[in-house]
DNA sequence: ATTCGCTATGAATCTTAGG
DNA sequence: TCCTAAGATTCATAGCGAA
């Protein structure tokens, strides 16, 4: 790849960098390094995992079952599948922006040592989750559970970054809303999701379905955000970030799964960006001051506030704060006070008299937000 | 605990080892080395989970959630937590038969150095489990996934160890005559079966179910067997072993803990034959997420939805969530706002243009629960 | 006896803007 | 970088008391 870096005066939306939506090919540590620093949103990562296969397998009916036992996933220890772990998540660490998140899936054979060599890297893990298959392939011998699910280890890059990209109220709002569980429900890749290659047989062997990467950028991303999978494979991860309106990076050293992607990644439509807003929830609300219902005129200073169920009532005061007897404060301290509580939300606390009945101060700040967009605040 | 061995001429029916269905109390590590070689079938391992746990946590309604924070599950660094979780997986393999397997349970934030420590001590890996909890904690502050599941490594000695007992055909029995997956069902440990305190608090912060072990001894032991558990805690595993008629052995240092665990297992009646009732782990109706339909491509984002008059329409987006106009939200909450209602079931509410008509989406949600029935959710 | 509503609680690495 | 204050945030289940 080139060495063309963004300049530092342009925005990404002036200026796309040169290596967005492309495949870099080439190993995934070299190709990372050169790579700018702190200049991707997420990573998501399939790499080898290492599995440990002796000999052939059978299906009852004496069909041979196709192995994963491709030269990339030859390691000659755990020592050597760790040292070639850590050197690319070191890679990708110094490429991961300080609020990006990481995502790894694995399995029972890499994704214990993949989970330590992260920590110990000073990746933060937010959550583990379980891929659960619809459509697992059986345990032929009968010697062992069926192998029914893989993980996915989703991290922050340091344990102080707090500001990562999470669409909590989309995600729930999606999910019946109720919050959205670790343990996830997909098929595996198969039919005509699944790339071919010339004879008909599948081009790669461990394709992920789009459902699963579709799932982890809405999770994790915001459109126009950039996704880099250093391991690109069939690039799954590039076909949904162009459907979803992400950018990509890919990183792959087999030419064949290179052309395959970047074929499959251009026949991808993109979605209509109006399909694609994120549900945002009270967090992204701008804020409003409680004194600023005082000055519109929506509560006048003396006027009297209550809980819901009229045990408490407390007196607007000029400056924006509420009294009670000698205690005064905010909105919030005063609910909390008057609770015995370490917290409370005052906005949704405190009710104010209309039409003999009791309403929310909530439904005054609504209306002043509206008045706010109309401002253009 | 008594020097006494197994004379080796005696098998275990014809003498019983005085440390067999006995809590030892002592330090882990300790008392392992104190019980003869190779003596033990099966090991089931609940150790310190590492939380690292900053400040209090407060539920919605202000209440403060009783946090993990016993000293035992306090250590300086992960290279403090390494060496302890070494320390006491070498000494239990000792103590392991040949073909005798071991199962640990942790959560994200030991499991993968858990893992890793196995694989480098020579312990092979069968399969790890996944244990779905119909009722796990919620994530109160909406910052992550909701962490549902723990995870279980079941690992043979060795990885040339062939004859570990794998009850194959009675799990495959008792799972509607399709093999047991990794992913199992089950409740969090309450109620009756949660042992209390003086005070009616919960003994033990971590009490396992008592499903969930006899699953265990069920797939990986014979009767008579002897399990042992090196953090016995509150003596789920003897309890259910004492049930299933299994031996058990149990490590625990606090007095406390080991009082109410011989109470209860004092307490067990064993089963006249193993005639178990079968956990089967399924559930009557598994929650559809609306997304979920998206994922499987049942319907498209961009997709617009009617309700049965086509006096509203709603456009699907890419998130699993439906927009009118600026406003957006799960399929619930735009049904009950174009109505002005409080509540609307969006299932049977909305509905799609099929062959010149309309069908409610709640079609598409009983074609995607018989996938998810097949998957055991 | 049954239902309904309210309360309590579980292995938790659980905020963010602004001064 | 640190401190303060605003204010956003929960699902399933068990138990209990009232109707």
């Amino acid at each position: 790849m080139s060495a063309v870096r963004l300049s530092a005066d342009l925005s990404p939306s002036q200026q796309k960098a040169d290596w967005l939506d492309t495949i870099l090919k080439g190993d995934c540590v070299a190709a990372l390094n050169k790579l700018p620093e702190k200049s991707v949103d997420v990573i998501f990562a399939d790499p080898p995992y290492n599995l440990q296969l002796n000999g052939d397998l059978h299906r009852p009916d004496q069909s041979k079952v196709d192995a994963v036992d491709d030269h990339w996933d030859q390691f000659d220890s755990f020592a050597a599948y760790d040292a070639f772990t850590r050197a690319w998540l070191l890679a990708a660490r110094r490429v991961l922006k300080p609020n990006g998140t990481i995502w790894v899936i694995g399995s029972y054979h890499n994704i214990f040592r993949v989970g330590a060599s992260m920590q110990d890297l000073g990746y933060w893990i937010l959550n583990d989750i379980v891929w659960r298959k619809t459509n697992p392939m059986p345990n032929f011998r009968g010697r062992r559970f069926q192998n029914a699910h893989e993980t996915m280890i989703w991290a922050s890059r340091d344990a102080n970054s707090k500001s990562y990209t999470f669409n909590y109220d989309s995600l729930k709002a999606a999910n019946d809303d109720v919050q959205m569980r670790s343990d996830w429900l997909f098929p595996i890749c198969t039919g005509s999701e699944r790339l071919k290659d010339d004879n008909g047989d599948k081009l790669h062997p461990t394709q992920k379905p789009e459902a699963l990467l579709a799932r982890i950028m809405l999770a994790s991303t915001k459109p126009g955000d950039v996704v880099l999978d250093p391991f690109f494979g069939s690039g799954t991860t590039g076909a949904v970030a162009k459907r979803l309106g992400r950018h990509f990076v890919g990183i792959e050293r087999e030419q064949e799964y290179i052309d395959a992607a970047r074929a499959r990644i251009d026949a991808v439509k993109p979605l209509e960006s109006t399909t694609l807003t994120v549900l945002s929830g009270k967090r992204a609300e701008p804020r409003v001051a409680f004194v600023s219902l005082i000055d519109s005129g929506m509560i006048k200073p003396g006027a009297t506030l209550y809980d819901a169920k009229k045990r408490w009532a407390a007196t607007v005061r000029a400056d924006g704060t509420l009294a009670i007897g000698e205690q005064a404060g905010s909105i919030h301290r005063i609910g909390a006070a008057v609770q015995g509580l370490d917290a409370c939300n005052g906005w949704t606390f405190w009710h104010y008299e209309r039409n003999g009945g009791l309403t929310q101060i909530d439904e005054l700040r609504r209306i002043a937000r509206l008045g706010m967009e109309r401002a253009g605040a």
